[in-house]
DNA sequence: TCTGGGGTCCTAGGACCC
DNA sequence: TCTGGGGTCCTAGGACCC
């Protein structure tokens, strides 16, 4: 817990929005909502002006609509949006190197990672004036409000109160009375489902949360939500500001105007779902080993399936068809009526590491795998007994396979029976070689599978 | 015409390995 | 043949945030 107001937040006001009013002085002083606007879209953001008539963000558009009728309503120009928000983020990196953006319009900043030592009332609402007056300069006119304190929370419920157009310091000590008569969903982590929880508890402000008896927060909400709100009722907050953290997963995600049954009729959208999810992945130099579909019903229950490759990749091909394979795999789901379909990967690395075979489904008793196929999905699926001598993949024949290994039988018609063996999927030796095959008059490369020692035979079990 | 799209983090169970 | 614990990875679901 730092002893001085050391973090700043910054929040735009009604960004979206207020950039259009910036771009369109005709916008100005009116009711602006920039959401999706087909059937099922909501707000993203509302206007101060738009907000007076009851319009908020994740408001279905309709509502909107039929709440302010008189408003523009826009889809957004997210170009725009970008340039303003490097404007911005910009005037911030100028004070400390600690900047960690929340989203386009959001971020914090560690003061003391800055070299900022005058954290006197006075120093602080200077330095948060002198902010907003350059965030307006930078960025066309657009006002943000600004709180400082000595934590994130502390200073985003300041910025919060703040708002709009406006700045405010907490000053450190008097956190835990100001944060006493909130009602909990203002701490942060506390959603929907946990306020509900807490108010079946009788627990509606901070305050009656640290009144709680010991060990009912545990019950209720188990021992990682509960601590975490214990620490932040307390006004005890110690997450820091983090810059450059890295992004983890890359989805992308499309809402019918009207519920879909048909997996078939899915499938050209999630293999375009998944070339721009590939495009955005190598654009950041990233190769993903998980991927993953994501369906959601018309009951709005979600369901995601995915699967995790032996190695990495990044081609559009090899995400569409696994995908659409995880798809297929959804077909009843699908058929209740499906009101959304998305696809994602995750598991980064920054290297490809397409490895031979993926082990695709668990034979009856588990002991073995009955599928076995390259990962290079141009490649065909091999079963225990399937011929491999006139694959690409050859010599030999695969044998069986479990988890994490594939067993291969090196024995073709010219070589006679040889020697078996089983590789871990990850050994060095079932990577794929280069070789150019002796008969292979139009030159294309193929690849062998060897492996070390194998020419003296072994008695490695199947698995 | 109820309820977007992009993320992060946590939990829990089972497989698997040592 | 029975037995156990810990660590890690994978999958699925859910809560939350902006």
């Amino acid at each position: 817990m730092r002893t001085q107001a050391s973090i700043l937040h910054l929040d735009l006001d009604a960004f979206f929005a207020a950039v259009e009013q910036r771009d369109k002085p005709s916008l100005r002083g009116k009711p602006v909502v920039v959401g999706g606007l087909s059937g099922r879209g909501v707000v993203s953001t509302a206007s101060y002006e738009a907000r007076r008539f009851g319009v908020h963000s994740a408001m279905p558009m309709h509502e909107a609509r039929r709440l302010c009728p008189h408003a523009a309503f826009l889809s957004g120009r997210f170009g725009a949006y970008r340039l303003a928000s490097r404007a911005v983020m910009s005037v911030l990196h100028q004070l400390s190197p600690l900047v960690e953006p929340m989203s386009l319009d959001e971020a914090y900043v560690d003061l003391v990672a800055g070299g900022w030592t005058d954290f006197s009332l006075a120093g602080l609402a200077d330095l948060a004036q002198a902010v907003r007056a350059e965030v307006a300069e930078q960025s066309g006119g657009l006002t943000a409000s600004v709180g400082l304190g000595s934590s994130k929370f502390i200073a985003k419920l300041a910025s919060e109160e703040a708002k709009p157009d406006g700045w405010l310091v907490v000053e450190p000590g008097t956190e835990r009375d100001r944060i006493g008569p909130l009602p909990v969903r203002s701490l942060p982590g506390v959603g929907p489902a946990t306020a509900e929880r807490l108010q079946h508890l009788g627990l509606r402000t901070v305050a009656d949360l640290r009144a709680a008896r010991p060990g009912e927060l545990r019950r209720e909400l188990g021992p990682g939500v509960a601590t975490m709100l214990e620490h932040l009722a307390l006004a005890e907050d110690d997450r820091p500001v983090t810059a450059d953290r890295a992004v983890k997963s890359i989805s992308v995600e499309d809402t019918f105007l009207v519920d879909q049954t048909d997996v078939g009729a899915l499938e050209p959208l999630v293999r375009y779902d998944a070339a721009v999810v590939g495009r955005r992945l190598r654009r950041a130099g990233h190769f993903a080993r998980t991927i993953t579909v994501k369906l959601k019903l018309a009951d709005f229950s979600g369901h995601t399936r995915s699967r995790s490759l032996i190695g990495a990749v990044d081609a559009d091909e090899t995400i569409a068809q696994v995908a659409v394979e995880l798809l297929r795999g959804q077909a009843g789901l699908v058929r209740q009526g499906v009101r959304l379909v998305g696809v994602g990967v995750s598991g980064f690395t920054d290297v490809a590491q397409e490895a031979l075979f993926e082990v695709v489904a668990a034979g009856r008793d588990e002991s073995y795998v009955d599928t076995v196929r390259p990962a290079v999905w141009d490649q065909p699926t091999y079963r225990p007994g399937d011929d491999v001598t006139h694959a690409t993949w050859g010599p030999g024949w695969v044998w069986g396979s479990g988890r994490d290994k594939v067993t291969v039988r090196f024995e073709t018609a010219t070589t006679g029976p040889g020697p078996v063996r089983t590789f871990d999927l990850a050994d060095e030796a079932l990577q794929p070689t280069p070789v150019r095959l002796p008969d292979d008059d139009r030159d294309t490369d193929s690849t062998v599978i060897t492996g070390p020692g194998w020419a003296e035979g072994d008695e490695d079990s199947m698995v």
